[in-house]
DNA sequence: TTGCGTTATACAAATAAAAGTATAATAGTT
DNA sequence: AACTATTATACTTTTATTTGTATAACGCAA
């Protein structure tokens, strides 16, 4: 029959969206850029999009993600705060045992039979 | 911080979705109520999305879900093919075996630090 | 033969989500 | 002082999703 698993995983506080793979991405990228806008823009995201994306999960959350410059050298730019840091390093440790628990768990059920 | 471990699974096929808890539900209640009709209304969705949804899985799974009658003693009605039973029966024990493994596993990564 | 409740289907309407646009403020650098 | 790239923010426009409406066919029962 030829299945594919699909799943996706979240945390939300107070029933909304608080953290996922889609932030997990952006703050990576913002680690490695420096930039918000270039963050969105290499995963063809709009800026204002992103931005409200981080501003609400700050709000979520209680602390902050970004720590941002306005104006300066290179017009400005965003890096990851240490709370940023250590949520990201927990999610992708639950994202990549959840993805091995769950592929092996579906070989068990759906795969013997067929 | 109290998040709250969200998750969504499901099953595709040539990239479109084949199977998951919404068609779950539904093909429960038309189990128990013997119509297609009534088990869209039960979760306040409309007919037409029912139908189509059922529709288009069958598509995809290359087998019927429903066992079709029209017009008839009470208008009709529809029951699940065996196939369905079977596919029913297996995701409902891989929905439940996911849900203690992903559990176990935020409690494991998530709770002992706070 | 008329009525009933259902399946089957096409479309229109309404909502929600995403993307795009525009503008101000900022602070280093040239 | 002007320039620059960015953050910050409010809107508008577009697109996608969901919901609702309308209609036909069906076959048993009264």
């Amino acid at each position: 029959m030829i299945l594919k698993l699909r799943y996706k995983i979240w945390l939300e506080k107070n029933g909304e969206k608080a953290f996922g793979d889609g932030p997990l991405d952006i703050l990576h990228r913002v680690e490695k850029t420096g930039s918000l806008r270039q963050a969105a823009e290499e995963i063809n995201m709009s800026y204002s999009q992103a931005w409200n994306l981080i501003k609400d999960l700050e709000k979520r959350l209680g602390f902050n993600l970004l720590k941002r410059k306005v104006g300066g050298e290179r017009g400005g730019g965003s890096e990851i705060t240490e709370e940023a840091r250590e949520l990201m390093t927990q999610f992708k440790l639950f994202r990549e045992e959840a993805d091995q628990s769950l592929n092996s768990l579906y070989k068990k059920i759906f795969k013997e039979k067929d």
